[in-house]
DNA sequence: CTTATAAATGCGAATAATTCCTATTGACAA
DNA sequence: TTGTCAATAGGAATTATTCGCATTTATAAG
């Protein structure tokens, strides 16, 4: 089964390398992860598609850690933990987000909001140590 | 009346500074307001300054906006809104976070939770025109 | 008073993540 | 075949942030 249009391989190949990680990686990871199958693959590519993919809502930021830009391809909206040690972004799938919460930023700010993210920050298990 | 000691003048500076707005700012912000007072002012001196409260808990940060990191000098546990239009930081007193979603986040890491952030992100009431 | 020490700072260089620019390629339609 | 337009590679450029080092300051010690 061949791909549909050689154009757009690199686009699919990143955003399903997203989607196949629950690591929350930065752009840099998915370049590394898929330059080996993709020898003639551009950093910039992975950095243009992934602020596509972003506006496009299909992917999400879940903020900067440490200095570089991480993302989830899972847009369902969850909880995150970050650890200020070795920089591992967690899910936290047991933990919901009470979703009045929304409809009352909206009418807070008088304006639109289009996401809702929270997060902890903190140790995890083996950084704790 | 002499501030006590001139060594600390421009650390103390910093943090009044950030503490003096609601625009939640970045490091070049904070450093344009004390610059015109403190012509000696460095630039270096804000950015070490604020990762220096930062890590002693005295300011967080409220992530990074358009490429730059913002801080906030009320420490006090409050929900964020962040416009991509015009990148504006907005407190949202009005909601609250629920206390118990941080234990339930410490059990389910199994780690250590240091701190918790709720953000919105959308575009303000002027950004929506 | 002099000396020593350690923290805070200024200044400029260095770093690193991200974006930008330009030529090239692939897909597709006329 | 030709034209057009989006996607891309490759590398240069940008920019926020950090780092290195000499200098200044406060404070304590001799």
């Amino acid at each position: 089964m061949e791909p549909r249009q050689k154009h757009f391989r690199k686009r699919e190949a990143i955003l399903a390398c997203l989607r196949s990680t629950d690591t929350h990686p930065g752009a840099d990871w998915v370049y590394a992860q898929l330059k080996p199958e993709i020898p003639d693959l551009s950093l910039g590519t992975v950095y243009r598609n992934l602020t596509y993919f972003k506006e496009q809502g299909q992917i999400i930021s879940v903020g900067t850690v440490q200095g570089v830009e991480r993302f989830d391809g899972n847009t369902h909206p969850h909880v995150h933990f970050i650890c200020t040690g070795c920089g591992a972004v967690l899910d936290l799938p047991e933990i919901a987000v009470p979703q009045d919460l929304t409809e009352a930023a909206a009418f807070s700010t008088g304006g639109q909001v289009q996401s809702c993210s929270l997060t902890f920050t903190g140790l995890c298990s083996d950084c704790k140590k």
